[in-house]
DNA sequence: AGTCTATTTTGAATGATTCATAAAAAGTGG
DNA sequence: CCACTTTTTATGAATCATTCAAAATAGACT
């Protein structure tokens, strides 16, 4: 489902989608293999390190371009800032805590197949099968378990 | 999965959780029974029949304080608005069309139980399991093959 | 009716994201 | 390797949904 350490020719990549190859483009798509699940803000502080004078608009310019062809997943939960990862059409799935914000990656319940069918479409020619199962983690339940007042998380 | 028709008594439904009945509640809640998945501004329309003077943030509150006792769920499929319909605990899913943002219900695939439980948890406590499925609607497909020009929707 | 408290209203603010336009860089052919 | 064309990025401002703090209102209970 990742591919840690193992290194990826991203431009030849960002090539044959039509793209051209730019270290904008580079850099994000190497944050976001070693960091999935990053907020644009996120991808700003990572692509830093390498372009540091990168701005905020041009990190949404460039990963709106990268999900247009298909390299980069958008995820969009709830109101707060969207987050995205490198396209494996694995078809997997998100677990997700609504109090901190962080974001695993599940494997797919039912192979790939049923999870892209619903039973009825209304009409609708169906592309992508959203699961997110939502929750707590335990370093948010420990938190608000403490007994000595909140020293974790305020929410 | 719908009550179309179906009278209810929102007044004692919303004292049982504990919160006062309001005509704010009470209009957002009949107009959510008579079309679901509405969004913030939509409701506004609706309830405006009912309390002309009534304003965009008090939809805001009111919705989410019955939100908050669990009788209306709230939606949030990508960056638009998001949208309310009455919390009727069945698991169902949603298909929802991206280029006009049509929503509408779709029974759970796999029964009430597997939807809630993912493979790992991650350590977290899961409560919510969103399954939406993203596709084109056929008007709109049915618009954008149309020979002479996009004469419906413009995306 | 009178009181207390929850709720709504009002006006302003926030945060994520998008939009023009201008500047820079990538790819292409000579 | 240079000049050219087009894509891409940078810049500054704007938009949208949503939230916040404080004041006004209205349920609910006696």
């Amino acid at each position: 489902m990742s591919q840690t350490g193992h290194i990826i020719n991203w431009p030849s990549r960002i090539r044959a989608t039509g793209l051209r190859s730019t270290r904008q483009r580079v850099a994000t798509l190497e944050s976001l293999a070693g960091r999935p699940h990053a907020t644009a803000d996120e991808l700003l502080n990572q692509v830093r390190h390498a372009l540091p004078a990168i701005t905020i608009q041009s990190i949404y310019t460039v990963v709106q371009s990268l999900v247009d062809v298909g390299l980069v997943r958008k995820l969009e939960f709830g109101p707060t800032a969207a987050r995205f990862e490198i396209q494996h059409f694995d078809n997997h799935h998100h677990v997700h805590c609504r109090l901190c914000g962080r974001i695993e990656d599940v494997a797919c319940q039912h192979g790939s197949a049923p999870c892209m069918t619903p039973v009825e479409t209304h009409g609708m020619v169906i592309d992508t099968a959203d699961v997110v199962y939502h929750g707590t983690c335990t370093d948010c339940l420990d938190a608000l378990d403490a007994p000595d007042g909140d020293t974790h998380v305020s929410v």
